[in-house]
DNA sequence: GCCAATCCCGTAATCGATTACAGCTGCGTC
DNA sequence: GACGCAGCTGTAATCGATTACGGGATTGGC
């Protein structure tokens, strides 16, 4: 007499089903997944898993199907703007597709960022969207012996296969330049964040580009760097007005040039007749300052549509070629860079 | 002739560590557990998983302890401030103590959040910590049966026995309207969010607390709600201001509030001199807008790491009592309410 | 009436880990 | 020398699902 039951009070199983419908545990699994046609078991089943309140253990199917219907996002910090962003556009696409969103803040760390892809061969995942915030050597490394799809957001060395959404902010800010010429400003100042990233070289190549094409020379006492924030905002600008005249300035973020235009309102600097300010990542931020800011979009938003589509495309058919999308930054005019009024 | 190893390209399973190392599988995980001291046996099988480059499934894992290392936090919508401080409050907490975090937004649909705390039962992760709009009979039942732990953010009905942890904004406004009547205000508008849902109601009611305590009476063209963003704050001001004339506004959420501000800019209505404006969650926000808005803070951030921490306790001691825990509204006073100047 | 084809269904193997249980070894003690 | 005990170790059962495979029943064609 074999305790086919262990315990009748325990949770429900395929085959307390099984019993309950009065057929075997194939034929309630078969119904589970849409593959008998027989409408009698498909009813009995049915019924038998709504009397015993059956529901699919997640980490059973999961060892046997190969699959956990999970996807994981990897970013430096949620609390950026630019990444929120991202959330927002991956979120409802992977749920949409069935997928559930994982989060990893990785804390601009890169030793994190590389466990990150490490971990992807616990199988806890069958796909990781990663925005790492400088790709190096070992990145390379671990993205190619990934064991799940990965797609990054942004600047990957060409030649690695995996798929990847990039912007490159130099253009974006190049013209920002030339849009800030063009009102008739001719001493721009830049605010940059960290440069020692990807994206801060990025940010300055494209001021020197504007510059370059303005026909203009850099000014070292136009230029500051500073971390990420309203305070960092309002010191770089301090130490840039202490020493020079401009009469516009481009920060590296929306929460920089917020920063800016409070130093600005200490120093009874009109924002945009006396001075023009430029942001970047055209966050909520910017619409809501004021003056409402002028800010170059790196189209987050978009760029996080973009990697869960190709996330989702790759899952569907792991053998494509990997694919490479470039979104074009774009400059969103708002009244902080309004042309100066000829006297 | 048994076919032991199905493909010797395979993926290194405990058994393959097993082989390399030389000793059993239990061995194996023993050692990967912790659960054996013998020198030699560590060192060998530490060696072989260095070799083979084996990485535990998670799916087998999870099925044979019943854990998942994984926990849920499930909100309306991560786009709203309050949702995001939580998460980010959230999350380091939990991943100090091992756990992945997984994000549900529910969009503000109250049979998603149902179906969410049902999905339980999945066993996809070991605990979920929920913040909904309103708690419905449907909810409290579903919390009441759930397969694994939930901590509610938000209102619970006396009784329910679930870890908990609340702050009622109606106090929090009573004493905002206070500290505008203190400031000279006179006529004190409202502009609430959504009615229907518990914190809407509680603000409106903390609204009629501060008159009542100020002796002054309601006055129904002073009061307007919509929804939250800026256009419905721009909106609802000017309805407002059409047919009254406020001194101060109190808006339900700090965007709300910049609306307003917007509007009075417009109306070249000076503040704090003219009117003065309040906001709610003390966001980012609120700090950058201009001029500074004063804020009641719904302590979003210690909310999420009072839920976190409940959350870890009850995993580490499912049997203990669950917990409420109650958190303070808090106003945080920048200039934008700054009292009228004595003439 | 017989054989083949079709359609369902049940048995049992399997995914990759953990762990109860029993067996082995070596040592100290009486 | 026998026995007990401690400390490891290996075998095999187990978690809860999916699915390959083969067996029955039904039907149709000749």
């Amino acid at each position: 007499m074999p305790a086919q039951r262990p315990r009748p009070g325990g949770r429900p199983t395929v085959r307390t089903v099984a019993e309950a419908a009065g057929v075997s545990v194939a034929s309630v699994s078969r119904v589970l997944n849409g593959l008998t046609t027989n409408e009698e078991t498909i009813r009995r089943v049915r019924e038998a898993v709504a009397k015993v309140g059956y529901v699919q253990d997640s980490a059973a199917r999961s060892l046997k199907t190969r699959q956990t219907g999970q996807v994981a996002f990897a970013m430096a910090d949620i609390g950026n703007a630019a990444y929120l962003a991202m959330v927002r556009a991956i979120q409802p696409i992977l749920r949409e597709a069935g997928y559930r969103l994982l989060l990893h803040s990785t804390d601009a760390d890169i030793a994190d960022e590389i466990e990150v892809l490490r971990s992807l061969n616990q199988r806890y995942v069958d796909g990781l969207i990663i925005c790492p915030l400088r790709v190096t050597e070992r990145h390379v490394e671990e993205l190619e012996q990934a064991a799940t799809p990965v797609v990054v957001i942004g600047q990957l060395p060409a030649g690695c296969p995996v798929d990847n959404v990039r912007i490159d902010s130099r253009p974006g800010v190049a013209r920002a330049i030339a849009h800030l010429v063009d009102g008739g400003r001719r001493q721009i100042a830049l605010i940059n964040g960290p440069v020692d990233t990807v994206p801060g070289r990025s940010r300055y190549l494209g001021y020197l580009d504007g510059l370059r094409a303005a026909g203009k020379e850099e000014r070292r006492e136009l230029v500051a760097f500073t971390d990420f924030s309203v305070e960092g905002g309002a010191k770089a600008a301090q130490e840039i007005l202490d020493v020079a005249e401009p009469d516009a300035i481009l920060a590296a973020n929306d929460i920089l040039a917020v920063g800016a235009l409070q130093t600005l309102r200490q120093r009874n600097l009109k924002v945009p007749d006396d001075v023009a300010v430029v942001g970047m990542d055209d966050t909520e931020l910017a619409a809501t300052a004021w003056p409402p800011l002028t800010s170059i979009s790196l189209r987050a938003y978009e760029r996080g549509q973009l990697a869960a589509r190709l996330l989702l495309k790759r899952l569907a058919d792991p053998d494509r070629a990997p694919e490479w999308v470039t979104v074009e930054p774009q400059l969103v005019v708002r009244a902080s860079s309004a042309a100066v009024t000829t006297p």
